[in-house]
DNA sequence: ATAAAAGTTTAGATTAGTCTAAAAAATAAT
DNA sequence: ATTATTTTTTAGACTAATCTAAACTTTTAT
C-alpha cells in the first residue's frame, strides 16, 4: 500500500506523463509539487524500486503499466468524490479540488464502489474531465476530425494525427495545442479549408489538409 | 492544525477520560492504541505544549476544555460519516468504523458543515452514540434515577450521584460500574429499595439510597 | 569545441513518529 | 519498612519525507 505522498508523486507523474510521449522531467514534478529536486530524486528512486515507474538517471522517468493502474485509480477516487461534493452536497465547482485531494488517498475498494454506485456511475467529474472506471478503463471521448466537426461549435483540441516535426511546428506558430479551444466559423467549400478562431482569437484559415489531421472532443 | 496521529491521540485520551473522573495513564492510551509506553509519553508531552491536555510526571493526564473541544469535533466527524456511511451507502454497521477512522481526519470545515445538512442533522449514529454539533455540544441523553426507574427496562449506568469511596466500593462489590446493563425487576413498596438484574445475572436487592445515587439511561 | 548555464544527483542534516533497553518512580508485598 | 513488582520516563536508534549546499551531467552559447 502506497504513502499518501507516495501517491502524490505516482499522480504528478501520471498527469504530466498524459498527452506527451517524452519522459517526465525531475523539476517537472518538483514544481508541479511544490517541492525540491533533491526530495523528487529520492521519491523517484523509491517508487522506480517499486516498479511503478522507469527511471533513467538525468533522463527522467516513464510510469509503468502497474503504476498507470494505480494513478487511474487515484484519479477516479478524485474525480468520484468531486462529482459527490457537486451533486450531492452543493458544493461550488472551485470548492472541492482541495478537499478532493484529501479525499482521494482514502483506502477502501468497497467504500468507493459504492460511492460510485450512489452516484449512478458518473463518466465525467464536474470539469467534464472523464472519470476511469473501477478497472482504469476511461470511457474514450467521441473524437471528431476537425474537418469535420460542426460549425460555431466550442470543441477542444485532444490529439493530433500526424506527429511529424513541420506540422507541430505549424501547429505552434497557429496556437493549437492539446486542451486548446476552438471554433470553426466557416468552411470554404472551394478547397475544403477552414476558418477557425483558435483560444478566442481571431478567425484564421487553416488548410483542408491541416484540418484533417487535428482531432476534437467536446 | 494537528497531525492525523496527534488527533488519534487526542481522541482516544477523551474517551478514556470519558466518564471517569481519573487521569488517563500512559499504560492505558499505550493500550488503546497498540504503541507503547515510551511513544505515548513523547507524545503527551507535544500535546501538552500545546495545551490539549495537561500532564503530570507519573501521574497522567487530564484533557483541557480547549482538548476536548477539538476531540469532540473529531468525534462529530466520526459519527457523521458513519451514519453518511450507511443511510447514503448502505454499509452495514461494522463494516464503517475502518472507514469513518480514516474519513474523520479530513480537514474541512464546509465539508462536514455540508455533510450534516445533507444527513438531516442527525443526533446520533448507526450505533446509536450522540453526534455532537458544530459547537461540540452532545445532546444529552434524558438521565433517570434509578429508583424511579420503569420495571422490566433495560437500561444502562451512565452514572453515579455519590462519588465516596464506601459508596464506589459497594457497586464495585455488586457489579455496577459506568455502561452497566441494569433491569429492575421488582420494587418493595414498603422501605423503596429495589430487586435489579446487574449485567444479566440473577437479580439481587439494593437498597433506595443505593438506588437514589445511581442514574441510568436508555 | 570549449566554456557557461541549467538541470540533476549526492551528501549530510532535520523533524515526526516510532521502537528497545535501561533508569527512575510509584505501588504492592512480605 | 524494606524489598519486589509494576509503571513510566529517558536515552539512543531507526525510517520516511523533507531541506540546503556541493558535486556532477547535460545542454546551450559563443
Amino acid at each position: 500500500m502506497l504513502s499518501y505522498t507516495e501517491e502524490n508523486y505516482l499522480k504528478s507523474i501520471y498527469h504530466l506523463s498524459e498527452g506527451g510521449t517524452k519522459a517526465v522531467l525531475t523539476n517537472e514534478i518538483a514544481a508541479s509539487l511544490n517541492t525540491k529536486a533533491a526530495t523528487v530524486t529520492d521519491m523517484i528512486k523509491k517508487l522506480s524500486s517499486k516498479e511503478l515507474i522507469e527511471y533513467e538517471k538525468y533522463y527522467g522517468v516513464n510510469i509503468t503499466k502497474k503504476g498507470k493502474q494505480l494513478a487511474l485509480s487515484i484519479v477516479r477516487k478524485h474525480r468520484l468524490w468531486e462529482t459527490f461534493l457537486v451533486q450531492k452536497l452543493n458544493f461550488q465547482w472551485d470548492q472541492v479540488h482541495e478537499v478532493a485531494e484529501q479525499l482521494e488517498h482514502i483506502h477502501s475498494s468497497l467504500l468507493i464502489e459504492k460511492l460510485d454506485e450512489f452516484l449512478g456511475h458518473p463518466t465525467a467529474d464536474p470539469h467534464g474531465h472523464p472519470i476511469p472506471d473501477k478497472n482504469g478503463r476511461i470511457k474514450q471521448e467521441k473524437q471528431v476530425v476537425l474537418k469535420d466537426a460542426l460549425i460555431n461549435k466550442t470543441l477542444y483540441v485532444c490529439a493530433v494525427r500526424n506527429g511529424s516535426p513541420s506540422f507541430l511546428q505549424y501547429l505552434s506558430k497557429i496556437g493549437v495545442q492539446i486542451g486548446a479551444k476552438v471554433l470553426v466559423t466557416e468552411r470554404i467549400e472551394f478547397d475544403g479549408s477552414l476558418e477557425v478562431s483558435i483560444k478566442d482569437n481571431n478567425p484564421q484559415l487553416i488548410s483542408r489538409e491541416a484540418a484533417e489531421n487535428i482531432l476534437v472532443k467536446e
